[in-house]
DNA sequence: TGCCCGAATATCGTATACAATTTCCTTGAC
DNA sequence: GTCAAGGAAATTGTATACGATATTCGGGCA
């Protein structure tokens, strides 16, 4: 009975439901949960959901055009990543992530990634050591061409390239989480201008005491890598809205 | 049916709009998706389920008398923790946090706290130095009375005060979350002989390092501590089942 | 006028029903 | 005898409904 054609009230639709030809492929975008979670951790992520805001399940149903169970487990889904508190029974608030919450995240990414290379000078196997080099060396093109989305992109691609040679799964996988959740907010610092050519220099540093199976210096290297992101983000966040609220 | 008002069961932090401290207790009636997660819990932590087993939703649901849906609830948590894999139309199968992966957590636990020690011991306040100081003279009792369980209790309100006493709450909630991770699998250790007076040992150091503002005493003491537990664990772990099948 | 108590309202948690997809078994053809 | 195709059974995902509980507003009483 329910057959929801009408999706034009909602933004449901990333991908073509027509998965004709992709029988074994995980059905990626089928869940309307993991949907729906996915569009409202953007929306908060972007700011278009302001601190505070409360998301009412029947609101966020109606505009979806689904019922509530979905939706419960999408917010559910955002409380346990931390970016929705949940009042028991008031509902679920937008959680402020405000300049302060940020630094103190960018202060533990570093702490993470910097344990990653400490880690990582100790027991990279050959062939993480050699796409840990391939990584620096496409950061290093793409900041020759000075294309700085490029490099943006190898930059990401160099600090997976760590938390995998760290030999700690764990680590790894909590390391992708946390910059997950910041890669939103640094898209902003995109165009910081002689950011990118010191940030190759940071890499090859790193990279050169990860070979030289120096953990120490990999480790006060990469933290100061990332703490020096984020001070420059926080520079960044602080001129944009220098009276916020 | 000892009623445990564990308010684990989601990231509640009081931080939306005017959210002060409520006085009013959560919903300490029954949640039966928190009650249904904590058993499901200990159960995966204690090995009864083994790795891999399927976790079907009606055999649950009929053996604890509920509908599917808080079930479904609390799986859905389980996952976000990490204990079990969601395959989108297969079902949860119980993940293996084989003995590696552990000492991966434990790990990773140890840089953690030992941060959060290293922070504390340059930014910490009277108020929550006082609490520190609690804290240790509560384990201290604990222990002097040779009562493992309340040493146990109190341990965790010491770890507690350092996470509040770093002054970052987003690495108080990380550290949190681990910690709570890895208490299911704690629990087993209860009741390791020596390691009661060895431990209060070595809370001592790290709050007389807090004290002195050394923070690179209180982090190396910190993560020896931490990762003595680990050991201690692993090797709980191994003469457990040594044959595991 | 202020406080306490009770009903109305809203929201959450749970139960039940239905739809969609996957898996497995049966059956038929080569 | 083996393999493939189709359908039935099973299981997940979603919809709808209902009860329980907390919040709020209004009225009565001191």
């Amino acid at each position: 009975m329910q057959r929801r054609s009408d999706q034009s009230a909602a933004t449901l639709v990333a991908d073509p439901p027509e998965a004709e030809v992709s029988p074994r492929r995980p059905p990626a975008g089928r869940v309307k949960s993991a949907e729906i979670r996915d569009i409202l951790e953007q929306e908060i992520a972007t700011g278009e959901r302001h601190a505070g805001e409360r998301l009412d399940e029947q609101a966020v149903a109606a505009r979806f055009g689904v019922s509530r169970t979905p939706v419960r487990e999408a917010i559910n889904q955002l409380a346990s990543a931390g970016l929705v508190a949940l009042i028991p029974n008031r509902g679920a608030f937008v959680r402020e992530t405000g300049l302060g919450e940020l630094v103190e995240m960018f202060e533990v990414m570093a702490e993470l990634e910097a344990m990653a290379g400490r880690l990582a000078a100790r027991r990279v196997d050959p062939k993480r050591r050699v796409q840990l080099a391939e990584a620096l060396a496409a950061c290093q093109s793409a900041a020759e061409r000075n294309e700085s989305d490029a490099y943006y992109y190898e930059n990401e691609r160099f600090h997976e390239a760590i938390y995998d040679a760290c030999g700690n799964g764990f680590l790894a996988a909590e390391a992708r989480r946390l910059h997950q959740r910041l890669k939103a907010f640094r898209r902003l610092q995109l165009r910081v201008p002689h950011r990118m050519r010191q940030s190759l220099a940071e890499h090859r540093r790193i990279v050169a005491a990860i070979e030289a199976g120096d953990g120490e210096t990999a480790e006060a290297e990469l933290k100061s890598h990332i703490l020096v992101q984020g001070e420059r983000f926080a520079d960044l966040v602080a001129s944009l809205k220098p009276k916020q609220g």
